[in-house]
DNA sequence: AGTACTTTTGACCACCTGGTTAAATCATAT
DNA sequence: ATATGATTTAACCAGGTGGTCAAAAGTACT
């Protein structure tokens, strides 16, 4: 692969991640994909032999940035309130950079669970260590007895929602655009006291 | 329309929204709707005369489902915490009923937004009564000063959540299908318990 | 300049999609 | 029974889809 060679490819993955994000994999042309990138139809499958190889490519991409992060963090040694509120802020800072990720990882889920299974066994995401925190600062009464799959899919939930659920909130509760951005700086504190008031015993 | 033009519709209504729900908009295919509802395909056209105005007819009909409890459950005379208690339980049982409903409305949200936005208006879903119930009884000191716009958020979050995530949750703490059930069972008073705890003064 | 190669293109194809239509079937009232 | 209108069907169509291919354009080495 040339140089030349790898600029394309890179601009034919920055075009297609855009283009299946913002229309879904059965959504998504071809065609439109291409011509984001600037180029022609028979290019993509030069570089990527079908709709599915590219697709497989942009979502390994997007999947493979996804987990490191959380990893570090679970595995950080810091005391765990503190993981909990430096978690959920740079969660959520992630989250602005890329707001349209969780609705389409959510869709991809619903319509070919398949190829994210196999980015999360590489990951070696290990839920069993933030367990063991857990269990010990309940020991010390520190926090009450909490479950990690609780605790984690708690934090998480409440952290992307107003991301996939956005025109829904906006909606009901009347904001308009610039609202809505301030709504979801105010969550960073709401959700840290939320999570710590909930753990606390 | 006839009896037996009654019941066809109904017939090709359930068939789309299976259809619709497992592989969205763009993935559903108006030949497998008519299969499903072993009916011609034509006749998909003679009830509903195009796949958007079929779409839009299932969408209204989930839609229409959706908020009339969620509004009956914010109107209601009840103390905060017990209303609390009820909407989560009452939510998620909705939820287990129909555990592929949040996942198609965030796709549908993503992909084509306007579609919600009209059943929303309509839905004549009013934030401000529960505000003033949050207010009056954060003055009287029974819960801590909160937003509705979070408080709504945070446990509308916790609940949809396990059920758009499902292949991720159960991948990172290995659970099979029947761990996962209850594990679903035991959100239910771990949503209550996290919810009273961080709103309690 | 010539050669061997990678990269890029326009034209093309088979297939599938949503949608149409005219004719057949069914139900109902007279 | 038959006329009338609603329901259902098979056959068909235009346009769009992912994908292919041979030829052109570019690149690098001799």
């Amino acid at each position: 692969m040339t140089l030349a060679g790898e600029i394309t490819e890179n601009h034919i993955l920055v075009a297609a991640r855009e283009v299946f994000i913002a229309k879904g994999y059965e959504g998504a042309r071809m065609q439109e994909i291409a011509n984001h990138a600037g180029i022609n139809k028979a290019l993509l499958h030069y570089y990527f032999r079908s709709k599915e190889k590219l697709f497989e490519a942009v979502f390994s991409e997007v999947a493979s940035n996804l987990f490191p992060a959380m990893k570090q963090m679970l595995e950080a040694e810091l005391e765990l309130k503190e993981k909990i509120a430096i978690f959920i802020r740079i969660y959520l800072k992630a989250l602005e950079e890329n707001p349209f990720i969780p609705a389409f990882i959510i869709n991809t889920l619903n319509t070919n669970p398949e190829s994210f299974l196999k980015h999360i066994k590489k990951s070696g995401l290990n839920p069993r260590l933030l367990q063991k925190q857990l269990d010990e600062e309940a020991g010390r009464g520190m926090i009450r007895m909490v479950k990690a799959e609780h605790l984690m899919v708690n934090i998480i939930a409440m952290c992307i929602f107003p991301f996939v659920a956005r025109p829904i909130i906006q909606n009901i509760f009347e904001m308009n655009n610039e609202e809505y951005q301030t709504y979801l700086d105010s969550r960073q504190t709401e959700i840290i006291d939320f999570v710590l008031k909930s753990i606390t015993v």
